[in-house]
DNA sequence: GATGAATGAGATTTCATTCAT
DNA sequence: GATGAATGAAATCTCATTCAT
């Protein structure tokens, strides 16, 4: 795989498979038909379907990275909102649950699978690291109490990570509000040191905007509309397949 | 599905089967070997693969119900203690991680899935109505400070949750323990009142016993010993397929 | 594989396809083609294509046992004679070229396959072994000059097996005219004491007649003039793959 | 195919791919594998895959030819007992057992393949041609008794090849020296003239010395201990493929 | 000459599900 | 109730061969 433009090419209709056909379900023609090139071309590139998996995590990592270079010019205060806002509704690709979900299937199969496994434990590495360093940096500048980072970034990621799942899988998009309150009530309040404060349009107490979301999609070319279905149902979570 | 014992002795099968092939891999042939029938009993009693599925779910929730109310009468504080060592570390089916995975894999099929997500909605709310019910009662009590139960339940759920979820997917053990501190630090120093303690032996901030344990395992019949590999890998989350 | 019919019909499908495919083309549809059945049916009585081959195998030898015991009656030196006749010129399954050509890519196989390796040698085994009976019996019975029966064999058989092999896949049917009389100069003119002889009409050293042919295909339903091509081309080896 | 030197490269591949991985498994990418030069490149050279093995059993003969020569000026009996030691155990390509296994396979497919069968053949003239010559010098220079030389010859070597094929793809060793103490018995003892015998260390009645083995290889540039397999299992036939 | 990329046409298996008995 | 046999519809992967450059 040497042509970036190729990779980007497959990257971007496993991307789009996913989405419509979650993970369980993707086959190896699901991501060809969303490329000009036949199915065996993937093969050509690629020793087996695992391998494309394993690739994509790969790739999604490789822009997490980019991502978090952006704002590290922020303040402590803000970043922090900025990260709660990101993990818990967005932006970026947190845009589609279809793509969430896919993801979260992914997640569960990195107990039989050893490159997946190992990628995960790059991404998780680096949230924490990012969060700590927030952590970190708000201590150093005073804006946060004296506090654990460590213990405390566990805590948060734990818990958001939490809220998003149980959201995604059963379809209750109250859990992100109750978590977010939660964690403002429990741990925000306490660790915003007197005379600091969340900007007012990050407040984790309050609903986000919908801001500039949709980056992931973006970058991959779609815009974030593309056709996964955005269903309307009486059931907010239902995505049955066809 | 008339007959009480056949429906066990396949339940019980899809217990054994799941924590030997996971979710994904599982077929009827895997439930069917671990019965004493044969495969296509199995399409008589129910009418696909998913519906077994679905009865399993609902069988562990009849199950959870009957363990609940076992507690019922210990005193708020103890009964949260339980609540976050059950949580965290098992015990009752808790014991096999293996287990645990296959669980993990299942509700990530709820998005695609209206009786899987239906059933785990309702194992969602008995979840939280448990805790909040404990926290209310701790209220009433007064060993508890004054607090939000809902939001509260709402956080301590998504956290231990989202831990778990993080040790099974990427086999790191020590995201329990830190969450376990992280909602000692910011949540249960807080929230229990002046004079109100954790009983010596629950104490979220120490390490608990490995007690009681499999429960459920043992209910089913196996005694919890069954031959579900406790890998000893240096990488602790291996559990690939053969 | 309990039912010795579908057994019986999978065999003669595998010797059918056998005739007209080759083994080294042979698919699994070629041979569920020649059944009534599905093909994952095959799937369902062996673990495999080689699995199948393995079986045929071993359907073989089964059937040779039962035709070795015919014989046993005859004086040696007859025996010896209808020995050379099938094994040079069929009778029984030596009927189609096409079939022993087959055979012929299967057993070269067999240092790749444990399971050809075994049956073939047991095949050889008893091969061997009815040889040396016969040349026993006769030095017993005084037909036969002083010999070693097993070096005796050992010549014979690896000199039919030669010419029926070089015959077969180059083509030359004059071969086994040749080593017929080879052997009949060097080795049955020393080896038949004074006054015995071969019977007239199975002397080696004289054209055998074609008499009762074609027992395999006959028992497995096809009268041995199934549609394997019996190329008539200029070219008597050709059996070109379409 | 006009550089010689490019066609020796290929051939060469051919050797070391045929002896690794079979003729039925070989595929045009392990014959590019052990070249410098590309897959697509054995596509400008040749018309297909089959055109590159009817090349490589040319090569093969050319080969053969000038080998013969080297020999012709030896007394007829010498001439005879290197013949019997070169078929039977060697030397030249003879030394390793997969190469021979897998030449076995790419006889098999003569009946299939035009150009294969018209090599063979030309391949079998030859091999007649030499020991009828020798044969035939015999007579003439008294070395032997009177005898049909074209007889003994297709005796001869249908015995050894046929001892050579039963010896690899059974794998019983046995088989070679079972077979040239049949042909000493029954055709060398009676060929040789009162006064003729054959040279001590040439005796075929005797194991040959490990003497000069390896020419093939060597001339494809490998020295004769590639990393060919040259296994000591128990079972001294196995050589399943990966 | 030389190659990387590309592909069509399979091949083997898998499996939920059905059906006759 | 119970089962062995049966199957259709895929899915992954392979490979000889071609083609644009």
């Amino acid at each position: 795989m040497t042509d970036p433009d190729v990779r980007a090419s497959i990257m971007r209709a496993v991307y789009e498979a996913l989405c419509e056909s979650g993970y369980t379900e993707l086959t190896a023609q699901d991501i060809a038909d969303r490329t000009d090139k036949s199915k065996s071309l993937l093969f050509y590139h690629y020793d087996s379907k695992e391998d494309i998996l394993g690739d994509f995590l790969e790739f999604l990592f490789e822009r997490f990275d980019e991502r978090v270079a952006e704002t590290r010019d922020r303040p402590p205060v803000e970043r922090l909102a900025v990260f709660v806002d990101w993990f818990l509704y967005g932006p970026e690709e947190n845009d589609r649950q279809s793509f969430h979900v896919a993801m979260l299937e992914l997640r569960t199969q990195a107990p039989y699978n050893e490159a997946f496994r190992e990628k995960l434990r790059k991404s998780d590495d680096q949230l924490r690291a990012v969060l700590e360093e927030i952590l970190r940096d708000g201590l150093e500048a005073g804006e946060f109490n004296e506090h654990d980072p460590e213990e405390t970034a566990a805590l948060l990621i734990a818990a958001f990570d939490g809220a998003r799942i149980r959201q995604l899988t059963i379809g209750r998009d109250e859990y992100l509000e109750e978590v977010r309150r939660g964690t403002a009530t429990w741990v925000f309040d306490d660790l915003l040191a007197e005379d600091a404060s969340f900007p007012a349009d990050r407040d984790p107490s309050t609903l986000p905007e919908p801001d500039q979301q949709h980056r992931l999609a973006a970058d991959l070319g779609d815009g974030g509309n593309g056709d996964a279905d955005e269903s309307t149902d009486d059931d907010p979570a239902e995505r049955d397949r066809e």
